[in-house]
DNA sequence: GCATTTTTGCAATATTGTTGCAAAAATATA
DNA sequence: TATATTTTTGCAACAATATTGCAAAAATGC
């Protein structure tokens, strides 16, 4: 059974069902994840907003969208954290030990491939899996 | 061919093969990462230094640690960047792509299993992988 | 439309990371 | 071993990033 992709024009609704009230911020900053095709900064969002909104609240807001299961984090080797849609939306907590992430090295860009799930490891004895993460670098599908 | 891992007491040999200097902050920095068997973060290096050392210096052993091969960076999904020794005495650029990495949830250790290849994964097409890197959360083998 | 709840923005503060430069330490050389 | 050269450190200043409390503003529920 395929869950149907999110629609545009529903971040009202979106927002509603997770219990949030609908702020100018709040659709904008959303608005900025569908627009985008891969993973967003914090800064990237402030550069995308003409600082409209307060620092405070674009963290806040992620943060927000994060406990909610709107948009997760994604791993990466430097200090930066990355957050993307969560195309299929799911159910809070969920953690994403589905899919794949890749970065880009030349536009430094971030997809979600959402399509390749994250094969299965043998752990040494002793450690007990609960979620897994993978992220391949490289050149993507615009840059190679 | 087995490649022997590192005798503890070879600080010296180390670093001088890796045309660095040897000195107070490099060795206790060192000593550090081989007393420890998870990774750890700047945070960490710091509080078990007594601050001896200049946040400044801390930051540039790492960084020319991890510049030289002798430790390498982890994945997070916060903001933090752990550091781990290459147990194998990787040559410089060395990526890691080739092993995973086990953070537990209860201790906050994390782990390299030198020993779990990150399988390999078919990207969509376009997509040229170069490097790739695999996180596994959930109980290590002391917390289980 | 009004009371209640939620969210925002400001200010202040904390944390984390970077750079230039002179002093100190380590290494190389005589 | 003493000295010259190179490397590394620590300080100071700064920049970027993130967090908290609280009053004002906005959104929601009735």
């Amino acid at each position: 059974m395929e869950i149907p992709p999110i629609n545009m024009s529903e971040y009202n609704d979106l927002l509603k069902k997770n219990g949030l009230s609908v702020t100018e911020s709040r659709k904008k900053i959303l608005d900025l994840f569908f627009e985008s095709d891969g993973a967003l900064a914090h800064a990237d969002i402030e550069k995308n907003t003409d600082a409209a909104f307060d620092r405070v609240t674009v963290y806040r807001t992620l943060q927000t969208f994060v406990e909610k299961g709107i948009i997760h984090q994604i791993p990466t080797t430097d200090n930066s954290v990355l957050y993307a849609l969560c195309k299929h939306n799911c159910e809070q907590g969920h953690h994403h030990d589905n899919h794949v992430h890749f970065i880009c090295t030349h536009c430094d860009k971030t997809f979600c491939l959402d399509d390749v799930t994250v094969p299965e490891v043998k752990l040494p004895a002793g450690f007990s899996p609960s979620q897994k993460a993978m992220v391949v670098t490289g050149f993507c599908k615009e840059c190679r």
